[in-house]
RNA sequence: GGGGAAGUGUCGGAACUGGCAGACGAGCAUGACUUAGGAUCAUGUGCCGCGAGGCGUGCGGGUUCAAAUCCCGCCUUCCCCA
């Protein structure tokens, strides 16, 4: 029954069908199931959403990130690609001629281990589940263009991975290098990176421990754009984005020094620089303390100037660093390890032999893989120093200025706290640990440092000494003060607090010794830049310039220059696996490394390989594949076995959904484009990219990598791929109760062996029996549970019982007696990820059949701040599906009958400028991905127009009103938009019209409201004609008699009135 | 340890350049209509107080006529790096 009806022409019959009985329902309800499927199969047909260039219309790039397709679509990508659709369809119906495709990245792990796990080609697996999620992603009613969709595991998508790889060969940008990868040495594979798990780094599939090994692999010249990669100035991207890429690239500014290796340490026919050792520190101030050079366990040097008797505990020592994970070895919390080469180099400052080290924490591949250990003033050559006592040199000064000094119990006169007091020095008595009271005594500033060095000098008994530490660093004994300048001095102190004191041990070095008394801890070593001290010819060089100058003098010596250093390595793209697109490059005897040529391509992975659990790429074993010919010299080559890292595939896809498999069939060459330049110069770049904070520095660095060197390759013209981008949060899984169960059984010491289990689910909690525990019977609620126990909350407060199960065995249900096993039984769950393991994944489909992809479109939008995401929560999609139910009310029901008294005028004018009011913020919230404010101003228009309904009904003002809704609905709620505007006589497609605009005279209301403060409490509300001046306001306030209450015998100070919004009166 | 983000009712969350804290929902309460309701509609709902009024945006200070918002110090949670 059709029921839009024009005002006037309600006929009788209908008029008393929907008047005549209180309760008959008038229309038939919003049933989503129906609808949805239907618009989509018309959308579809109508070819609603193609995207097709338009050169008179502006052009708007919406791109959401592309699944990965592992079987099944889940919540998460409804959060992240519903709003963005949203979007995407805003900016359409604003008159934009926008893009928005999706496709999926298609090659990866998973569809490796499901062939190897359940037999499947990766092929097969891949391409059915996208198939099934295709549909998924159909049933969400997003303006997808389905005819732009492009797979990334389809050879004519990665032939065009291939042919990146050829031209960044050919720029440069693409060489070979021996890397270290992780090794399984049981499944004598290599690993990826997510291969190996856990803290004690065991590979997933055999669990015996993962080494490191070298291995020859590709890498890309990422770094070459570290410079360019740090400018964000052309994007808009989040701040946190942007941090954790600057981060991530960890440029540092700073010095490359030259050490040597004395040449008595080199083997006699080594050549005259290969005892160089470079160094790169951003602290080239702090040279002159580097009493120790480090050098990284895989450093090439280890090996030719080991000394013959430490040989042995190097090897084991490196033999034993390659199986800890840099996380590992990098820490500041791990206990120092290291071993001595025998070997010394020279300090270039200061000609000084220190001794060098192979240390785990310092890696390969991470500067120069040595450092120059500076233990005064870094906190990892500190720890390092004092565990295998290393002389430490302070050489900065401390720019607070800070020192301390503990006096020992008896070392001075009774009244020298008095002395000290009189000298306005800070200190605390206390007990030095079990021989007496003594002196805490912290000095501030260098004058107080040498008066306090004066006066303990003065006061010290013989047999004592005292000492200075943080700042001003001496040691006062009875007859002079020694000052710590270097290893010398520090050897001498030593010796002469030994002598006086048999505590002081066997510590090795002054430090050591001083490290030994915890109120020295926060002064012996600091980070701070500071003064130059001890530092021959430069002490006294203040902290400001001592760097650059340093860097000067050692660039004049010929022994160092500035240098800039990036944490951002190559990016290695070389994964030992079949699933992948393969790296387009042969191996020759003759010819060595010879690139497929372009009309080659695609290099196609062969579907017949045999998927064995070996853990290596079956294209190892392939020989159709491995074997081939050199495109050089005709004779016999060997194609490269590795495949490309996923990312590489995802790194241009924006591009490839210009002109989807673009040329397929025709053979190609070096001068091809990879997508349609016409497409490319309409549509790219991306103006806005939605999709997960998790790829900050992987996906989203090597993408504007890409777009750069495409720069440079003449491919595009823009230096970034994406102008705006915005991340969405995470939906998490929602917190539970668990389920009660009622076992019967018997104690087995303090667990309770299960015998007989009923299980009472978390939803029938009115049927759930009390709480027991007792001689053969446990009942509560499961609180956690594994394969083989169950903890059972068995009284009100806490009180967890441990119940012992068979794994898999059987339980009753407690309403129809069906089947179960305990691996059903849910438990308690607090926020957290959504796991299958843990039950908690909310599937959308079941959603969209109980709900509608409407409703859960508005919800997701509704529910949290985008950006943030949080738990599911299954009640508050129900005021969502109240709302959208009442929208379906208001546009096709009549109003009851008796409903239309009211003051028509008035309503009217409210009514008009709810919808105004409601098109700008609408606009507005859009405009900056604020969703969830969004559908607030829809609901809030539909109580408008609720109110309005009575007297509005039928009106024109009341259809403007259901056409604006409408419009403005029809980006969240699709189908229910599409539905009711045909079902309300309005010309096909509600998608198709424009986007409403706002009248900023209609937001004026006609009075206002003004809220009265006296001494900022509101003590009244005026209202006043909207266009009152502020003279008239302030009467009318100070006229208002509750403010006379406030004022009146009080004498008023001032009146403020801010834009008119409100007054504040402030009386005295 | 360093860096970043965030702390607002019972819950999700609103609040423009400092200007009426709690929009919009959920939940709860009361009522209406119902054989019935976990449907629908209406009303109420930050806390204390009978009331006038007072107190309220993690805690403690500060700036201001006015602070969730700005400044200083602290606490907690999450993320990244080490």
């Amino acid at each position: 029954m059709k029921i839009w009806l024009k005002k006037g022409s309600l006929p009788n019959c209908v008029k008393l069908a929907q008047f005549g009985k209180p309760g008959a329902r008038m229309v038939d309800p919003y049933h989503p199931q129906e609808i949805e499927p239907k618009w989509q199969a018309r959308w579809a047909d109508d070819q609603l959403y193609k995207a097709v260039i338009d050169p008179d219309k502006p052009k708007f790039y919406a791109l959401t990130m592309l699944p990965y397709p592992s079987g099944d679509i889940h919540i998460g990508h409804w959060y992240a690609m519903a709003p963005s659709d949203v979007r995407a369809r805003f900016k359409r119906m604003q008159g934009y001629n926008v893009l928005f495709p999706m496709g999926f990245d298609a090659f990866g792990l998973p569809a490796e281990n499901a062939a190897i796990q359940r037999g499947i080609h990766p092929k097969t697996w891949t391409l059915d589940n996208i198939s099934r999620e295709r549909e998924q992603l159909r049933t969400m009613g997003t303006m997808f263009d389905w005819d732009r969709e492009a797979i990334s595991c389809l050879p004519g998508y990665y032939r065009w991975s291939q042919w990146f790889f050829l031209k960044f060969y050919e720029m440069g940008l693409a060489y070979r290098k021996l890397s270290p990868v992780d090794y399984c040495t049981s499944c004598k594979t290599t690993l990826a990176r997510e291969q190996v798990v856990g803290e004690e780094r065991i590979c997933e599939r055999c669990g015996s421990p993962v080494i490191k090994k070298d291995l020859e692999q590709w890498f890309w010249r990422i770094t070459n754009y570290a410079d360019e990669l740090l400018d964000f100035s052309k994007i808009d991207w989040p701040d946190r984005i942007r941090l954790l890429q600057t981060n991530w690239i960890g440029r540092s500014e700073g010095a490359e020094v030259v050490f040597r290796v004395t040449p008595e340490d080199m083997p006699a026919d080594a050549e005259p620089d290969a005892g160089k050792l470079v160094v790169f520190t951003t602290r080239p101030d702090t040279l002159w303390g580097a009493t120790f050079m480090v050098l990284a366990p895989e450093h090439p040097l280890v090996d030719r100037i080991t000394k013959p008797d430490c040989r042995e505990a190097v090897e084991s020592y490196q033999h034993q660093a390659a199986r800890q994970s840099e996380i590992e070895r990098l820490s500041t919390e791990k206990e120092k390890t290291g071993v001595f080469t025998g070997a010394y180099a020279v300090n270039p400052v200061n000609d000084a032999r220190i001794p060098i080290w192979v240390a785990d924490y310092v890696m390969m591949g991470y500067g120069t893989g040595a450092i120059m250990g500076v233990p005064a003033h870094d906190e990892r050559d500190f720890a390092f120093a004092i565990k295998f006592g290393l002389p430490i040199i302070p050489v900065i000064e401390r720019p607070d200025h800070k020192g301390k000094s503990l006096v020992w119990p008896g070392s001075v006169p009774q009244d020298f706290a008095a002395r000290l007091r009189g000298a306005g020095i800070q200190f605390r008595a206390g007990p030095v640990a079990d021989v007496g009271e003594g002196l805490y005594v912290t000095l501030y500033g260098i004058d107080q440092i040498e008066r306090y060095i004066q006066l303990i000098s003065e006061c010290l008994r013989p047999g004592h000494w005292n000492e200075v530490v943080g700042s001003g660093w001496c040691f006062i004994f009875e007859d002079e003060v020694k000052r710590l300048e270097g290893p010398v001095t520090d050897q001498e102190i030593l010796a002469r607090c030994k002598a006086l004191c048999p505590l002081v041990g066997d510590s090795r070095t002054v430090m050591e010794m001083l490290d030994r008394c915890d109120f020295y801890a926060d002064v012996l070593f600091d980070t701070e830049y500071g003064a130059m001290i001890n530092s021959g010819p430069f002490s006294g060089t203040p902290g400001d310039e001592a760097v650059t100058r340093v860097t000067a003098w050692l660039s004049e010596r010929g022994v160092g220059e500035a240098a800039v250093n990036y944490r951002l390595r190559d990016w290695l793209i070389s994964r030992q696996r079949y699933w992948g697109a393969p790296i387009p490059i042969l191996y020759c005897e003759q010819c060595g490394t010879v690139p497929v040529p372009y009309e080659c391509l695609p290099v196609l992975l062969p579907d017949d390989v045999d998927f064995m659990p070996t853990g290596e790429s079956p294209l190892k074993y392939h020989d159709g594949f491995l074997n081939a010919t050199c495109p050089n010299c005709g004779g016999a080559a060997t194609r490269e076995s590795d495949t490309m890292d996923t990312f590489v595939c995802s790194s241009w896809y924006q591009y490839a959904y210009l002109s989807p498999y673009y040329l397929e069939g025709e053979p190609v060459t070096g001068e091809a484009t990879p997508w349609d330049l016409v497409e490319g110069a309409y549509w790219a770049p991306v103006d806005t990219y939605t999709g997960g904070a998790e790829h900050a520095v992987l996906h989203l660095l090597y993408t504007r990598f890409f777009t750069k060197a495409l720069r440079d390759a003449g491919l595009v013209d823009f230096d970034e791929p994406m102008l705006q981008l915005r991340n969405q949060g995470l939906i998490l899984g929602e917190p539970r109760s668990g389920d009660c169960v009622d076992v019967r059984g018997r104690w087995e010491g303090s667990a309770f062996r299960a015998e007989h289990i009923i299980l009472y689910s978390f939803e029938q909690q009115e049927i759930w029996p009390a709480p027991a525990r007792d001689d053969q019977r446990i009942c509560g609620e499961v609180m956690d549970r594994d394969e083989t126990t169950i903890k059972i909350r068995t009284t009100e407060g806490g009180g967890l019982t441990v119940v012992l199960v068979q794994e898999g065995m059987a339980v009753t249900l407690a309403d129809e007696g069906g089947e179960a096993t305990v691996a059903d039984i849910l438990y308690h769950l607090d926020v957290e990820k959504m796991s299958k393991s843990k039950k908690n994944v909310v599937a959308p489909d079941e959603l969209v059949a109980a709900y509608g992809a409407d409703t859960i479109r508005a919800y997701l939008m509704f529910g949290w701040r985008w950006e943030q995401g949080g738990p599911w929560d299954s009640q508050g999609i129900e005021g969502v599906v109240r709302w959208l139910n009442r929208v379906w009310n208001l546009v096709l029901e009549a109003p009851r009958p008796g409903d239309s008294a009211g003051e028509a005028d008035g309503d009217a004018r409210d009514l008009q400028r709810a919808l105004h009011l409601a098109i700008k913020r609408v606009t507005e919230d859009l405009e900056q991905f604020s969703f969830n404010t969004t559908i607030a101003r829809l609901m809030e228009l539909t109580n408008a127009l609720s109110k309005a309904k009575p007297t509005a009904w039928a009106t024109e003002l009341w259809e403007e009103g259901i056409g604006t809704l409408l419009r403005l609905l029809a980006l969240v709620a699709p189908h229910l938009a599409e539905e009711l505007w045909a079902r309300t006589d309005r010309p096909y497609s509600v998608h198709l019209q424009s986007w409403p605009t706002w009248d900023e005279a209609m937001l004026v209301e006609q009075t206002v409201e003004i809220p009265v403060q006296v001494n900022g409490r509101v003590r009244a509300r005026i209202t006043l004609p909207a266009e009152s001046d502020e003279a008239a306001i302030r009467q009318a306030a100070l006229a208002d008699p509750n403010v006379q209450r406030y004022v009146a015998d009080k004498e008023i100070v001032k009146i403020i009135v801010p834009r008119g919004q409100l007054v504040s009166i402030v009386v005295k």
